[in-house]
DNA sequence: GATGAATGAGACTTCATTCAT
DNA sequence: CATGAATGAAGTCTCATTCAT
């Protein structure tokens, strides 16, 4: 996982003047070219999205994208990065919420599931349009996936070892809880969409919770209450 | 669904000389550049595929492709409906061998998850190919989900209606079911697989059927002799 | 020197029907993008010239370029090569003209002075525009000087062996031969040419002969009445 | 051949500070480019060095770089004329050391072959790289070579009139001196150069000397004690 | 004076598709 | 029917030069 979440010290002060205007405007625009990106990569598909048009959405020229990013598939995987950055640290704030093993597990999910239903774009970066950038991208996307698969594995881990729940293959475990909740936003997102994502979590709880034979808990610490 | 699963007619009269024969090569030409496509695609992926792969790769010339077939993104859905139309029929096959509902919803699934352990290129098209084609692509794609999912879900309906199991939202239970499965083969596609796909399946199993509360089965009625 | 001359057959006979015309047009549509690149090249320079200029020249499309070359630098390394060869078949000829050693190595010159002469463009690609290419023109460039003064340095051995010269450093004497006409071409190429080349050469003659300490020949036998 | 030598005033007063400072501060700035690009031109091309690369190399800014001279260009004129007088001044001294016409004539030459052979660098600006920058450098490439040439001519002039040698045309004699020593240079530039370039002299001298009829001086004082 | 971010023109190359033979 | 030459739009990337700070 390594690369895909970091963090990128640009503190760095050189010359003989505050370079402290220099950097800001240097990092705004390092994200809004982010933005942009995401906005039309989501928008328009990995592929057929070009460097001039992401460069046209960030009102920059070509040659000032280039001068950030080394190239189309860097302003993916920065783009990926970023994102996964902030899920994880969405989804560490939810865990911490919870008290109970199972629910902290249950919550990683939830988070994923609540953000992405906010974040369109986002969701299809990552569950459609990761896979259309070819042999590199898909080693990322797997990175990606396997840290969340981790996550809900190791408090299921927790929840065994407590007893909350029966032995089973937690790693497994975790995949299948997450592979059902992506065909859940993948078909959210592939089709039309009549009632909100988050809607379908109230559905999709019971099944996952008895795929691992655990009880439903009476209530759920929801977190409801985030903005953003 | 309409056109993902159907008969292509290719009995247009030609001319004065056994129709049989040149029917015959125009078919085989036919099959031929599939099998060439569906090898290249799954190997280098979708975009990064050219026409003169294909062409190359079936013997054939750039303008027989183009005889053959209207365009590039034909060959791809002509090669996901073959495949679709021969997982389906397996599918019904291993359906038909079962007799308790759960069991032939579970039968769709272990078939395809079968299948796609032995044919990897096939499972890299459906799986991780597919999103690389653009829009189109995606809806195609959706369908095919929303078939097998379809499959699953009628057969826990026939469970719910036999009271095996509890009643749930079958739908989602039948997405849930193939997202996991579709997450357990993308795992095992792109990254090393040590242990063959098959293997994972009897730790699948418990999983998913605790999450529609079924029973587990005594014994499964395997299909494991089936060639291919 | 193998690549820099050979003979490219183009006979393979392919398919059921006569490819001769098929063949034909492509190789008539070769040789004129080689044409347009010579005149291209040798009007801008090799860097300055776009594959864009030479498809325009050729009145073909850039792709049609691209078809028959793989690139511009290959495009340059086919004229190079072809002018080489040329060069060499007259300068054999020039050489079978003669009978005495001394007068077959001034042979090799005079043709190669004379050719020029009349070409500018091919002496432009040679003396200047194989310059400007990087580090393999280079390469490639020193391997048709060598080549040059290879015919010349066997003469002046034929002629050292012959009792004709005194015994010199033959090698070197060719290439002091090969620059000193090169920098007379260059000079007269890249400067307003008043008098024609050739007529340099009754100039430079007495200079290169008294080099190796040759006498000085009553008669050349010019071969002046060569065409083209 | 105006802009090629002559002295670059730096003398325009600046501002309150000690100018003085100022003023080595910005010549050491200035040289410190020059010796960056000849590095950098030397190693790479001309066109395949970019101004980052000089700038990187000189440990300034690209911005800097611009400050400094007016464009990519300039820079390369600048090392041409800088190098250039370099050399003039050192024929200029080895002729003075010399006191026969035909000993001036032959140290020109030997002073711009020792000196390449010890700068490589210098050489490959001269010989190879002065070609790949299009027209304009031609132009000044070639005043330089006519520079050169012609203070052979002067001499060779001397000497004829002092009846050393035999009445020649000096300006071709001067120019097929120059190009035996160029090619010489050049071969040893982009060959592997097993021995020094300078022992090479030792054996293109009779060659030369030869070429205009002059008698081999049984000595030459050959200011082979010339450091750097 | 220096810095480095920004620009924008243009280079090479690829490739799905068409079409004359 | 098959072939492969031809097209042309589009894409990624480079870089000399400018300019705000």
């Amino acid at each position: 996982m390594a690369g895909l979440v970091g963090s990128k010290p640009t503190d760095v002060s050189v010359g003989f003047v505050s370079m402290k205007f220099e950097q800001n405007r240097a990092e705004e625009r390092h994200r809004r070219i982010l933005d942009a990106a995401l906005k039309v990569f989501s928008h328009k598909g990995y592929r057929e999205s070009s460097v001039d048009d992401i460069a046209g959405e960030s009102a920059t020229s070509k040659g000032g994208v280039y001068f950030h990013f080394p190239g189309k598939q860097a302003i993916f995987f920065a783009l990926l990065e970023r994102a996964a950055r902030m899920l994880l640290d969405r989804v560490e704030e939810a865990i911490a919420r919870e008290t109970e093993p199972v629910a902290k597990a249950e919550a990683a999910l939830h988070v994923v599931l609540r953000t992405f239903g906010k974040h369109r774009a986002l969701a299809r970066l990552f569950l459609v349009e990761a896979y259309g950038g070819g042999r590199e991208f898909h080693t990322r996307l797997m990175e990606f996936h396997e840290l969340f698969i981790d996550v809900i594995k190791r408090h299921l881990d927790d929840a065994v070892a407590a007893g909350a729940i029966e032995p089973v293959d937690t790693e497994l475990a975790g995949r299948v809880w997450f592979g059902a909740m992506n065909e859940v936003i993948t078909h959210w997102l592939l089709t039309d969409h009549p009632k909100r994502l988050e809607d379908s979590y109230a559905l999709l709880r019971p099944l996952i919770f008895h795929s691992v034979g655990a009880e439903m808990p009476v209530h759920v610490g929801d977190g409801a209450n985030e903005n953003r």
